[in-house]
DNA sequence: GTTTAAATTAAACGTTTGTTTAACTTTGCT
DNA sequence: AGCAAAGTTAAACAAACGTTTAATTTAAAC
Protein backbone atom coordinates (compact mmCIF):
# COMPACT_ATOMS: atom_id res chain seq x y z
CA UNK A 1 0.00 0.00 0.00
CA UNK A 2 2.82 2.28 0.80
CA UNK A 3 5.54 1.02 -1.76
CA UNK A 4 6.15 3.83 -3.67
CA UNK A 5 9.06 4.09 -6.42
CA UNK A 6 11.98 6.45 -6.95
CA UNK A 7 9.77 9.21 -8.47
CA UNK A 8 7.00 8.97 -6.03
CA UNK A 9 9.78 9.21 -2.92
CA UNK A 10 11.10 12.70 -4.41
CA UNK A 11 8.39 13.87 -5.08
CA UNK A 12 7.14 13.23 -1.44
CA UNK A 13 10.42 14.41 -0.07
CA UNK A 14 10.71 17.25 -1.86
CA UNK A 15 7.05 18.43 -0.87
CA UNK A 16 7.78 17.65 2.99
CA UNK A 17 10.69 20.52 2.60
CA UNK A 18 8.51 22.96 0.85
CA UNK A 19 5.93 22.59 2.32
CA UNK A 20 7.76 23.05 6.01
CA UNK A 21 9.74 25.89 4.37
CA UNK A 22 6.32 28.29 2.62
CA UNK A 23 3.40 26.04 4.23
CA UNK A 24 0.97 24.10 2.44
CA UNK A 25 -1.14 27.16 1.27
CA UNK A 26 2.33 28.91 0.03
CA UNK A 27 3.68 26.28 -1.97
CA UNK A 28 2.18 24.99 -5.15
CA UNK A 29 2.29 21.95 -7.01
CA UNK A 30 4.75 23.68 -9.79
CA UNK A 31 7.36 24.28 -7.22
CA UNK A 32 6.82 20.84 -6.00
CA UNK A 33 7.29 19.13 -9.69
CA UNK A 34 10.14 21.49 -10.56
CA UNK A 35 12.14 20.91 -7.76
CA UNK A 36 11.56 17.45 -7.93
CA UNK A 37 12.31 17.58 -11.55
CA UNK A 38 9.03 15.57 -12.68
CA UNK A 39 6.13 16.51 -15.26
CA UNK A 40 3.20 18.67 -13.24
CA UNK A 41 0.42 16.33 -13.84
CA UNK A 42 2.34 13.22 -12.56
CA UNK A 43 1.87 14.76 -9.04
CA UNK A 44 -2.13 14.58 -9.68
CA UNK A 45 -1.65 11.68 -11.89
CA UNK A 46 0.12 9.47 -9.09
CA UNK A 47 -1.45 11.08 -5.91
CA UNK A 48 -4.86 12.87 -6.70
CA UNK A 49 -4.75 15.87 -5.19
CA UNK A 50 -2.33 18.62 -3.47
CA UNK A 51 -4.21 17.39 -0.32
CA UNK A 52 -3.48 13.80 -1.15
CA UNK A 53 -0.42 14.56 -1.25
CA UNK A 54 -0.10 16.30 1.93
CA UNK A 55 -1.60 13.05 3.20
CA UNK A 56 0.74 10.95 1.93
CA UNK A 57 3.75 12.66 3.11
CA UNK A 58 2.12 12.05 6.53
CA UNK A 59 1.37 9.01 6.60
CA UNK A 60 4.54 8.18 5.19
CA UNK A 61 6.85 9.70 8.02
CA UNK A 62 4.13 8.05 10.65
CA UNK A 63 4.59 4.95 9.76
CA UNK A 64 8.11 5.06 10.88
CA UNK A 65 6.31 6.96 13.94
CA UNK A 66 4.29 3.49 14.96
CA UNK A 67 7.16 1.32 14.75
CA UNK A 68 8.93 3.91 17.34
CA UNK A 69 6.15 3.70 19.98
CA UNK A 70 6.12 -0.33 19.99
CA UNK A 71 9.68 -0.64 20.51
CA UNK A 72 9.12 0.69 23.99
CA UNK A 73 6.31 -0.50 24.95
CA UNK A 74 7.48 -4.05 24.71
CA UNK A 75 11.06 -3.32 27.03
CA UNK A 76 9.85 -4.42 30.53
CA UNK A 77 13.41 -4.25 32.01
CA UNK A 78 13.79 -0.42 32.90
CA UNK A 79 12.95 1.59 35.36
CA UNK A 80 9.89 3.50 35.13
CA UNK A 81 12.26 6.58 34.92
CA UNK A 82 14.50 5.49 32.17
CA UNK A 83 11.54 4.77 30.44
CA UNK A 84 11.09 8.38 30.53
CA UNK A 85 14.11 9.41 29.69
CA UNK A 86 14.11 6.87 26.64
CA UNK A 87 10.88 8.37 25.55
CA UNK A 88 12.08 11.75 25.92
CA UNK A 89 15.31 11.22 24.06
CA UNK A 90 13.54 9.43 21.19
CA UNK A 91 10.80 12.55 20.64
CA UNK A 92 14.05 14.88 20.02
CA UNK A 93 15.93 12.36 17.86
CA UNK A 94 12.73 11.80 15.93
CA UNK A 95 12.18 15.99 15.78
CA UNK A 96 16.08 16.38 14.49
CA UNK A 97 15.70 13.72 12.11
CA UNK A 98 12.12 14.88 10.83
CA UNK A 99 12.27 18.71 11.67
CA UNK A 100 10.65 19.07 7.78
CA UNK A 101 7.81 17.06 8.99
CA UNK A 102 7.19 18.30 12.51
CA UNK A 103 7.62 21.69 10.88
CA UNK A 104 4.15 20.42 8.55
CA UNK A 105 2.44 19.21 11.57
CA UNK A 106 3.10 22.29 13.72
CA UNK A 107 1.43 24.35 11.47
CA UNK A 108 -1.21 21.57 10.55
CA UNK A 109 -2.35 20.96 13.99
CA UNK A 110 -3.49 24.53 14.41
CA UNK A 111 -5.92 24.10 11.56
CA UNK A 112 -9.77 24.32 13.21
CA UNK A 113 -10.93 22.41 10.16
CA UNK A 114 -11.41 18.95 10.06
CA UNK A 115 -8.91 17.59 7.94
CA UNK A 116 -7.76 13.60 7.16
CA UNK A 117 -4.56 14.87 8.27
CA UNK A 118 -5.92 17.01 11.38
CA UNK A 119 -7.30 13.14 12.35
CA UNK A 120 -3.95 11.61 12.00
CA UNK A 121 -2.31 14.26 13.87
CA UNK A 122 -5.10 13.81 16.72
CA UNK A 123 -4.70 9.88 17.19
CA UNK A 124 -0.80 10.04 16.80
CA UNK A 125 -1.01 12.03 19.94
CA UNK A 126 -3.62 10.16 21.51
CA UNK A 127 -0.99 7.18 20.95
CA UNK A 128 1.38 8.83 22.99
CA UNK A 129 -0.63 9.73 25.59
CA UNK A 130 -1.79 5.49 25.80
CA UNK A 131 1.73 5.37 26.23
CA UNK A 132 2.81 7.71 28.46
CA UNK A 133 -0.26 7.18 31.02
CA UNK A 134 -0.25 3.70 31.80
CA UNK A 135 4.10 3.92 32.45
CA UNK A 136 2.98 6.69 35.19
CA UNK A 137 0.05 5.56 36.63
CA UNK A 138 1.96 1.88 36.88
CA UNK A 139 5.07 4.21 38.74
CA UNK A 140 2.63 5.51 40.99
CA UNK A 141 1.14 2.35 42.06
CA UNK A 142 4.20 1.44 43.26
CA UNK A 143 5.10 4.06 44.90
CA UNK A 144 8.52 5.01 42.56
CA UNK A 145 6.26 8.30 40.97
CA UNK A 146 4.28 10.66 43.15
CA UNK A 147 0.99 11.05 43.19
CA UNK A 148 0.03 14.62 42.42
CA UNK A 149 0.67 14.40 38.62
CA UNK A 150 -0.98 15.52 35.30
CA UNK A 151 0.08 13.61 32.31
CA UNK A 152 -1.88 15.58 29.85
CA UNK A 153 0.02 19.03 30.75
CA UNK A 154 3.51 16.70 31.34
CA UNK A 155 2.75 16.08 27.13
CA UNK A 156 1.67 19.03 26.78
CA UNK A 157 5.20 20.28 27.75
CA UNK A 158 7.10 17.45 25.94
CA UNK A 159 5.76 18.20 22.84
CA UNK A 160 5.87 22.09 22.93
CA UNK A 161 8.92 22.65 24.39
CA UNK A 162 10.31 20.30 21.40
CA UNK A 163 8.51 21.69 18.89
CA UNK A 164 9.18 24.98 20.09
CA UNK A 165 13.19 24.12 19.55
CA UNK A 166 12.74 24.59 15.51
CA UNK A 167 11.76 28.36 15.20
CA UNK A 168 14.42 28.77 18.33
CA UNK A 169 17.16 27.29 16.99
CA UNK A 170 18.06 30.51 14.80
CA UNK A 171 17.93 32.34 18.34
CA UNK A 172 19.53 30.01 20.15
CA UNK A 173 22.27 30.16 17.31
CA UNK A 174 22.97 33.62 17.50
CA UNK A 175 22.15 35.17 20.44
CA UNK A 176 24.43 32.69 22.03
CA UNK A 177 28.37 32.12 21.06
CA UNK A 178 27.52 28.75 18.91
CA UNK A 179 27.50 30.35 15.34
CA UNK A 180 31.28 28.69 15.28
CA UNK A 181 29.25 24.93 15.30
CA UNK A 182 28.82 23.53 12.03
CA UNK A 183 25.00 22.14 11.29
CA UNK A 184 26.38 18.54 12.70
CA UNK A 185 28.01 19.98 15.96
CA UNK A 186 24.78 22.16 16.55
CA UNK A 187 22.49 19.49 16.16
CA UNK A 188 24.83 17.54 18.85
CA UNK A 189 24.80 20.26 20.95
CA UNK A 190 20.99 21.21 21.11
CA UNK A 191 20.09 17.60 21.70
CA UNK A 192 22.16 17.39 24.73
CA UNK A 193 21.28 20.25 26.16
CA UNK A 194 17.54 19.54 25.13
CA UNK A 195 18.10 16.20 26.56
CA UNK A 196 19.40 17.30 29.96
CA UNK A 197 16.86 19.95 30.34
CA UNK A 198 13.78 18.05 29.69
CA UNK A 199 15.35 14.83 31.83
CA UNK A 200 15.89 17.09 34.53
CA UNK A 201 12.31 18.75 34.55
CA UNK A 202 10.44 15.46 34.18
CA UNK A 203 12.85 13.93 37.19
CA UNK A 204 11.97 16.68 39.42
CA UNK A 205 7.94 16.48 38.30
CA UNK A 206 7.64 12.60 38.83
CA UNK A 207 10.22 11.79 41.67
CA UNK A 208 10.64 15.08 43.74
CA UNK A 209 14.49 14.20 42.98
CA UNK A 210 17.09 16.47 41.14
CA UNK B 1 0.41 56.28 13.89
CA UNK B 2 -1.50 53.31 14.64
CA UNK B 3 -4.86 54.69 15.24
CA UNK B 4 -7.41 53.18 12.88
CA UNK B 5 -11.16 53.80 12.45
CA UNK B 6 -13.89 51.27 13.01
CA UNK B 7 -13.53 49.90 9.35
CA UNK B 8 -9.94 49.67 9.35
CA UNK B 9 -10.08 47.27 13.32
CA UNK B 10 -12.39 45.80 11.67
CA UNK B 11 -11.05 44.38 8.81
CA UNK B 12 -7.77 43.79 11.36
CA UNK B 13 -10.03 41.81 13.56
CA UNK B 14 -11.85 39.44 10.82
CA UNK B 15 -8.24 39.47 9.34
CA UNK B 16 -6.65 37.76 12.73
CA UNK B 17 -9.57 35.36 13.14
CA UNK B 18 -9.32 33.94 9.37
CA UNK B 19 -5.57 33.67 9.47
CA UNK B 20 -5.93 31.61 12.88
CA UNK B 21 -8.50 29.47 11.55
CA UNK B 22 -6.62 29.09 7.73
CA UNK B 23 -3.20 30.75 7.60
CA UNK B 24 -2.38 33.02 6.01
CA UNK B 25 -2.18 31.59 2.79
CA UNK B 26 -5.24 29.88 2.81
CA UNK B 27 -7.41 33.50 3.52
CA UNK B 28 -8.30 35.19 0.51
CA UNK B 29 -8.46 38.85 0.61
CA UNK B 30 -11.98 38.25 -0.84
CA UNK B 31 -12.97 36.22 2.77
CA UNK B 32 -11.50 39.18 4.79
CA UNK B 33 -13.39 42.06 2.74
CA UNK B 34 -17.05 39.77 2.84
CA UNK B 35 -16.90 39.09 6.25
CA UNK B 36 -15.68 42.72 7.50
CA UNK B 37 -18.53 43.55 5.23
CA UNK B 38 -16.50 45.90 3.53
CA UNK B 39 -15.18 46.47 -0.41
CA UNK B 40 -12.04 44.33 -1.53
CA UNK B 41 -10.31 47.13 -2.57
CA UNK B 42 -10.18 49.19 0.88
CA UNK B 43 -7.79 46.44 2.14
CA UNK B 44 -5.45 47.53 -0.24
CA UNK B 45 -6.88 50.94 0.10
CA UNK B 46 -5.87 51.13 3.32
CA UNK B 47 -2.92 48.64 4.08
CA UNK B 48 -1.47 48.41 1.06
CA UNK B 49 -1.29 44.75 0.40
CA UNK B 50 -2.31 41.51 1.99
CA UNK B 51 1.17 41.64 3.59
CA UNK B 52 1.31 44.69 4.67
CA UNK B 53 -2.45 43.60 6.45
CA UNK B 54 -0.79 40.69 8.35
CA UNK B 55 2.07 42.95 9.75
CA UNK B 56 -0.84 45.67 10.67
CA UNK B 57 -2.60 42.68 12.82
CA UNK B 58 0.70 41.74 14.63
CA UNK B 59 1.56 45.33 15.20
CA UNK B 60 -1.87 45.88 16.51
CA UNK B 61 -1.23 43.27 18.82
CA UNK B 62 2.16 43.63 19.91
CA UNK B 63 1.69 47.50 21.27
CA UNK B 64 0.09 45.52 24.22
CA UNK B 65 2.39 43.02 24.43
CA UNK B 66 5.23 45.47 25.20
CA UNK B 67 2.91 47.03 27.94
CA UNK B 68 2.48 44.02 29.57
CA UNK B 69 6.33 43.86 29.75
CA UNK B 70 7.43 46.90 31.23
CA UNK B 71 4.33 46.74 34.02
CA UNK B 72 6.30 43.54 35.82
CA UNK B 73 9.62 45.31 35.58
CA UNK B 74 8.78 47.81 37.63
CA UNK B 75 7.34 46.12 40.22
CA UNK B 76 10.77 45.55 42.54
CA UNK B 77 8.54 44.49 45.67
CA UNK B 78 7.97 41.04 44.99
CA UNK B 79 9.76 38.17 45.79
CA UNK B 80 11.73 36.07 43.00
CA UNK B 81 9.94 33.39 42.54
CA UNK B 82 6.36 35.56 43.02
CA UNK B 83 7.76 37.55 39.54
CA UNK B 84 8.21 34.43 37.78
CA UNK B 85 4.00 33.22 38.75
CA UNK B 86 3.17 36.92 37.58
CA UNK B 87 5.16 36.29 34.40
CA UNK B 88 3.59 32.93 34.01
CA UNK B 89 0.21 33.89 34.48
CA UNK B 90 0.34 37.15 32.53
CA UNK B 91 1.57 34.55 29.67
CA UNK B 92 -1.28 32.42 30.41
CA UNK B 93 -3.95 34.84 30.37
CA UNK B 94 -2.47 36.86 26.88
CA UNK B 95 -2.35 33.33 25.72
CA UNK B 96 -6.28 32.56 26.52
CA UNK B 97 -7.30 36.07 25.37
CA UNK B 98 -5.56 35.91 22.23
CA UNK B 99 -5.96 32.64 21.15
CA UNK B 100 -5.83 33.73 17.47
CA UNK B 101 -3.11 36.17 17.48
CA UNK B 102 -1.30 33.45 19.19
CA UNK B 103 -2.48 31.05 16.82
CA UNK B 104 -1.19 32.88 13.84
CA UNK B 105 2.52 33.86 15.96
CA UNK B 106 3.03 29.92 16.29
CA UNK B 107 2.42 29.64 12.26
CA UNK B 108 4.55 32.32 11.37
CA UNK B 109 7.42 31.59 13.53
CA UNK B 110 8.10 28.74 11.77
CA UNK B 111 9.12 30.93 8.17
CA UNK B 112 12.44 29.83 7.13
CA UNK B 113 12.35 33.30 4.79
CA UNK B 114 13.39 36.87 6.72
CA UNK B 115 9.94 38.88 6.49
CA UNK B 116 8.57 41.70 8.63
CA UNK B 117 6.65 39.69 10.71
CA UNK B 118 9.43 36.91 11.60
CA UNK B 119 11.62 40.18 13.02
CA UNK B 120 9.04 41.15 15.07
CA UNK B 121 8.63 37.93 16.27
CA UNK B 122 12.11 37.42 17.14
CA UNK B 123 12.21 40.79 18.60
CA UNK B 124 9.20 39.71 21.55
CA UNK B 125 11.20 36.71 22.00
CA UNK B 126 14.38 38.54 22.58
CA UNK B 127 12.54 41.24 24.98
CA UNK B 128 11.10 38.38 26.93
CA UNK B 129 14.50 36.74 27.21
CA UNK B 130 15.58 40.00 28.60
CA UNK B 131 12.82 40.36 31.17
CA UNK B 132 13.60 36.72 32.63
CA UNK B 133 17.03 36.05 32.61
CA UNK B 134 17.79 39.22 34.76
CA UNK B 135 15.28 38.14 37.21
CA UNK B 136 16.79 34.67 37.39
CA UNK B 137 20.51 35.45 37.72
CA UNK B 138 19.87 38.16 40.27
CA UNK B 139 17.86 35.71 42.24
CA UNK B 140 20.53 33.33 42.38
CA UNK B 141 22.89 35.79 43.11
CA UNK B 142 20.99 36.27 46.35
CA UNK B 143 21.28 32.39 46.73
CA UNK B 144 17.36 31.93 46.10
CA UNK B 145 17.75 30.34 42.68
CA UNK B 146 19.75 27.11 41.76
CA UNK B 147 22.68 27.67 40.17
CA UNK B 148 22.01 25.17 37.63
CA UNK B 149 19.22 26.68 35.61
CA UNK B 150 19.13 27.22 31.87
CA UNK B 151 17.16 30.10 31.22
CA UNK B 152 16.96 29.75 27.27
CA UNK B 153 15.04 26.07 27.81
CA UNK B 154 13.18 27.79 30.44
CA UNK B 155 11.78 29.92 28.43
CA UNK B 156 11.39 28.02 25.73
CA UNK B 157 9.23 25.63 27.39
CA UNK B 158 7.20 27.91 28.89
CA UNK B 159 6.25 29.29 24.89
CA UNK B 160 6.36 25.81 24.21
CA UNK B 161 3.71 24.64 26.86
CA UNK B 162 1.33 27.23 26.53
CA UNK B 163 1.61 27.43 22.87
CA UNK B 164 0.61 24.28 22.54
CA UNK B 165 -2.15 24.33 24.51
CA UNK B 166 -4.30 25.81 21.59
CA UNK B 167 -4.42 22.86 19.64
CA UNK B 168 -4.07 20.75 22.32
CA UNK B 169 -8.20 21.93 23.82
CA UNK B 170 -9.86 19.82 21.29
CA UNK B 171 -7.90 16.99 22.61
CA UNK B 172 -8.24 17.77 26.28
CA UNK B 173 -11.45 18.50 26.11
CA UNK B 174 -12.83 15.77 24.47
CA UNK B 175 -11.01 12.87 25.99
CA UNK B 176 -11.57 14.25 29.77
CA UNK B 177 -14.65 14.76 30.90
CA UNK B 178 -15.52 18.14 31.00
CA UNK B 179 -17.16 18.41 27.65
CA UNK B 180 -20.56 19.80 30.08
CA UNK B 181 -18.40 22.90 30.77
CA UNK B 182 -20.20 26.12 28.84
CA UNK B 183 -16.70 27.75 26.58
CA UNK B 184 -15.96 30.18 29.94
CA UNK B 185 -15.86 27.68 32.06
CA UNK B 186 -13.68 25.55 30.40
CA UNK B 187 -11.10 28.67 29.54
CA UNK B 188 -11.20 29.28 33.56
CA UNK B 189 -10.43 25.07 33.97
CA UNK B 190 -7.52 25.11 31.30
CA UNK B 191 -6.10 28.64 33.35
CA UNK B 192 -5.76 27.13 36.47
CA UNK B 193 -4.49 23.54 35.47
CA UNK B 194 -1.67 25.18 32.98
CA UNK B 195 -1.20 28.08 35.73
CA UNK B 196 -0.60 25.20 38.35
CA UNK B 197 1.58 22.68 35.90
CA UNK B 198 4.09 25.85 35.51
CA UNK B 199 4.44 27.25 38.61
CA UNK B 200 4.98 23.86 40.20
CA UNK B 201 7.16 23.06 37.12
CA UNK B 202 9.25 26.57 37.16
CA UNK B 203 9.41 26.11 41.21
CA UNK B 204 11.16 22.53 41.41
CA UNK B 205 13.66 23.76 38.58
CA UNK B 206 14.15 27.28 39.87
CA UNK B 207 14.21 26.45 43.65
CA UNK B 208 14.58 22.90 44.19
CA UNK B 209 11.74 22.79 46.35
CA UNK B 210 7.44 21.80 45.91
C1' DG C 1 -22.12 76.97 -2.42
C1' DT C 2 -18.07 75.71 -4.32
C1' DT C 3 -13.93 73.30 -4.05
C1' DT C 4 -10.71 69.76 -2.60
C1' DA C 5 -9.58 65.64 -0.57
C1' DA C 6 -10.93 61.26 1.31
C1' DA C 7 -13.81 57.30 1.04
C1' DT C 8 -16.17 53.85 -1.53
C1' DT C 9 -17.58 51.18 -5.33
C1' DA C 10 -18.02 47.74 -9.36
C1' DA C 11 -15.33 46.16 -12.74
C1' DA C 12 -11.34 44.70 -14.82
C1' DC C 13 -6.37 43.69 -14.62
C1' DG C 14 -2.83 40.12 -15.48
C1' DT C 15 -1.08 36.08 -12.79
C1' DT C 16 -1.14 32.06 -10.64
C1' DT C 17 -3.68 28.40 -8.87
C1' DG C 18 -4.89 23.04 -8.93
C1' DT C 19 -6.43 19.91 -12.18
C1' DT C 20 -7.43 17.70 -16.65
C1' DT C 21 -6.94 16.53 -21.35
C1' DA C 22 -5.28 14.24 -25.26
C1' DA C 23 -1.39 12.82 -27.63
C1' DC C 24 2.78 10.33 -27.22
C1' DT C 25 6.41 7.05 -25.29
C1' DT C 26 7.87 3.41 -22.61
C1' DT C 27 7.31 -0.93 -20.48
C1' DG C 28 6.01 -5.71 -19.80
C1' DC C 29 3.62 -9.68 -21.32
C1' DT C 30 2.20 -13.36 -24.67
C1' DA D 1 6.08 -8.66 -33.37
C1' DG D 2 1.91 -7.09 -31.38
C1' DC D 3 -0.86 -5.46 -27.84
C1' DA D 4 -2.42 -3.39 -23.55
C1' DA D 5 -1.29 -1.01 -19.59
C1' DA D 6 1.46 2.33 -17.33
C1' DG D 7 4.17 6.30 -17.61
C1' DT D 8 5.07 10.87 -19.38
C1' DT D 9 4.44 15.10 -21.71
C1' DA D 10 3.02 19.97 -23.27
C1' DA D 11 -0.93 22.39 -23.50
C1' DA D 12 -5.16 23.97 -22.01
C1' DC D 13 -8.78 24.49 -18.51
C1' DA D 14 -11.73 27.28 -15.52
C1' DA D 15 -11.43 29.30 -11.16
C1' DA D 16 -9.32 32.07 -7.75
C1' DC D 17 -5.75 35.02 -6.58
C1' DG D 18 -3.91 39.99 -5.07
C1' DT D 19 -4.06 44.36 -6.92
C1' DT D 20 -5.44 48.42 -9.68
C1' DT D 21 -8.35 51.42 -12.18
C1' DA D 22 -11.64 54.83 -13.05
C1' DA D 23 -15.91 56.54 -11.77
C1' DT D 24 -18.82 58.00 -8.08
C1' DT D 25 -20.19 59.37 -3.43
C1' DT D 26 -19.25 61.41 0.98
C1' DA D 27 -17.06 64.69 4.01
C1' DA D 28 -14.62 68.70 5.29
C1' DA D 29 -12.80 73.39 4.52
C1' DC D 30 -13.18 77.88 2.99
Amino acid sequence: MEDYNDKQLSIISVAERLFAEKGFHGTSVRDIAQEADVNIAMISYYFGSKDKLLEAVFRHRMNASRIFINELVENNTMAPLEKIYSLIDRFINKMLNEQNFQCIMSREQLNKEQSPVRDLIWQLKSEMLGLMRPIVTNAQDAGIFMMDVDVEMLMTTLFGTIHQIIPAQHLLRTNTDYAHLNDQEFKEYLRLRLSNHLKKLFKAILTHEF
